[in-house]
DNA sequence: GCTTAGAGTTCACTAGTTGGACATAGACGG
DNA sequence: CCGTCTATGTCCAACTAGTGAACTCTAAGC
């Protein structure tokens, strides 16, 4: 069946271009595709009527302006994607379909040491809930995205360590979910999706080479390599919170001393504002006292800003990638912590490395993991699922807006 | 004439892809071929009869054991590559062929203060030597890779900072080269190449994504991602010297203090034993003499080891390699260095990012960067280099046994 | 209303892969 | 020593799929 060098993979590699066209632009005339795919107009003729025919794009009769071009759009109904993303404080689900729109979204609070069977209950609620209100059929779920706060061998799916998420341990995040909806499950942690999602959605686009940065509880990266989420090889690569800045620093949860973690993350610097500002303070708290001019919440930032600057520098003088996107809590702040985070890889980075840097706000805030989720979903699905008339009888290219 | 999505394209692909196959093998008959690509035997059989006609490929008509097994190889001289690397001591020259075997491989010492003119009349005198002693025709080159000590432009071929090749100022090393041979020059710096010639015939061998610290008078580490040599948009990408690991450390010749180079290159480790064993100390010597059980030399290689493991620490919690490779003199000094470096990794990496870290040292030795200067010339040739019958008449897989 | 130019379709042609038939040649057993 | 067997490589007819050219269609512009 698989015939790896013969005509009909290469048709089906013409029908994904295709696919990948249209799925960039938005909406194409079959004249247009041809001259972006680079395919001959008859070529282009066939493919669009046998895609037509299959449901996966619609051909809108007239459209605007000119002769008689016909609009081809990816068929919004011909397949759903779900994102879930559990967080340390709250569930996310988004439903979007192959034509990268969403069509619905919402969160809840979710109390992270509920059990997991708990945690999966409400994701399934919420999902039947969303899926109700966009009236979709749920046969036509085509994946799932699962982000997880935590490390996660993408593989088997297991979490690492557990210590993190204490009433997971054992659990298998993605086998669950694909349990209890009956489709494939992807899975990955909030970092790489929050980096997917910014890349896909928001302040990364157009970029091949990016690291988003998430600080909330903790600080982790997402790294994209060449417009793909890079895991390596064991699957922990992104690990910025536990870079060393001072040997000498304070003892960090991962048991080194000075990590970046312990100048970043929440659980270490909310601890210093405890006794100026009293104990039930969050990181949105300071953020929002710090922009209303709390000078003290001020500096907190500020600090923290140039740790990370410090962590970034070395990134950069790794990886060089052309853009730091930041999320999390944190970067609800704006100037007031990326002015420090600049001054920092100024300051510590190779100019050469620095110079075509540019470090962003994530555009899409909390919500970047979910989105990540849907594409995490959407690019999966890509070369596993093929159009064989079947299932969702959908056709999707790989790595859809990557390229 | 580029039909990206035509039959043609189709068969350009199968035609590599046998190649690529028989690169890999050594030698294969074509059933096996076939087997191996998925091909069918009467494809396979056309393209032999194809590869045989240009030249690519050679059968020798009886083979071992069977039936009457015509094995086919790639044959020797149907286009050889270059390798030219030129060190901060040295000028280095290699030949080889398309079927990845060395033919040819000689190194004379250069002054680093000579002008870059008298530098390339002598990589062409060495040139020139060597091909004459292998009795290969000039006109079979199919691709030369050049290595240069110090930042570069691989877009451009521009020299980056000259502050470290002064008298290469303003001059572009591919085009001069690219005059006096006649044909494309491929460029990139050492420490890239290192890592690429480790990865084709050293210690990286089989391994997707690995790190190659070339320790020598500046520090640097070619970064190799899914298989591919990764420089990052700027080009800069693997400065693992100038990563920060103490803001109040030495004052770096890149204006920063501290930085990882500042404790292990030569030019800085050297005067540490100035006063003990004089003045005129190398690297190289330095080794010996630990080697040989000289206590100072000993504690300072450790003490360069301890700190080189800091940044690979930081490495590996951002990248996640399955393997670093050491390279350059102090690779030299096996475990002396090796130890400390594994030691302060265990230390400072986390746990689940260090585990299946493995650290070696270099397999080629002061050889790497000119063999992966090769490498370069075979990969660059891959898709550009196309089989019209003309010039070389070869034909070339994209990155050869990189998969 | 006529012309025109770009859009999409049809058709004959061509490139290229495939399965099956066929020839070949060594190995094995009698 | 000879027939049989088996795997190899080649040839041929069938089939798949893309392409250029001719053709039709529509709306804009004069």
């Amino acid at each position: 069946m698989e015939t790896p060098g013969s005509q009909s993979s290469l048709h089906r590699a013409n029908l994904e271009r295709v696919v990948r066209a249209v799925r960039l632009a938005g909406s194409l005339t079959q004249a247009e595709i041809a001259r972006t795919t680079g395919l001959s107009a008859a070529t282009v003729s066939n493919i669009v009527r046998e895609l037509k025919d299959s449901g996966t794009v619609e051909v809108t009769p007239t459209s605007a302006g000119g002769r008689r071009a016909r609009s081809v759009s990816l068929s919004g109904d011909a397949g759903i994607v779900i994102g879930v993303d559990f967080g340390h404080t709250h569930l996310r689900v988004a439903i979007g379909n192959l034509a990268h729109q969403v069509l619905a979204e919402e969160s809840e609070p979710l109390d992270v040491d509920a059990s997991s069977t708990q945690g999966f209950d409400r994701a399934e609620q919420l999902v039947t809930r969303l899926m109700e209100a966009t009236g979709v059929d749920r046969s036509k779920i085509a994946g799932v995205g699962l982000g997880v706060p935590g490390p996660i061998d993408v593989e088997s799916g297991t979490l690492g360590s557990t210590a993190i998420l204490p009433g997971w341990t054992g659990t298998n995040p993605a086998e669950e979910l694909r349990g209890r909806l009956g489709v494939p499950v992807h899975v990955d942690n909030d970092a790489n999706l929050g980096a997917l999602g910014e890349m896909v959605w928001g302040s990364g686009r157009g970029v091949r080479d990016l690291a988003y940065i998430k600080v909330a509880s903790g600080v982790g990266a997402g790294l994209v390599i060449n417009g793909r989420i890079y895991r390596g090889p064991g699957g922990t690569a992104g690990e910025i919170g536990h870079i060393t800045l001072d040997e000498s620093g304070p003892v960090c949860r991962c048991g080194n001393r000075g990590c970046l973690e312990t100048f970043a993350a929440a659980r270490y610097v909310l601890p210093l504002l405890q006794s100026s500002h009293g104990t039930d303070l969050t990181m949105e708290g300071v953020v929002r006292l710090a922009r209303d001019g709390d000078p003290g919440c001020r500096r907190v930032i500020a600090d923290v800003g140039r740790h990370i600057g410090s962590g970034v520098a070395n990134l950069c003088n790794l990886l060089n990638p052309s853009r730091v996107v930041l999320g999390g809590d944190l970067a609800e702040a704006g100037e007031l912590v990326l002015g420090p985070i600049r001054e920092s890889v100024g300051r510590y980075a190779i100019p050469s490395a620095a110079r075509q840097l540019s470090v962003l706000p994530g555009a899409l805030g909390g919500r970047a993991e979910v989105l990540g989720a849907l594409a995490l979903a959407l690019s999966e699905m890509g070369d596993s699922t093929l159009l064989d008339g079947t299932a969702v009888g959908a056709l999707q290219t790989a790595t859809p807006a990557f390229t």
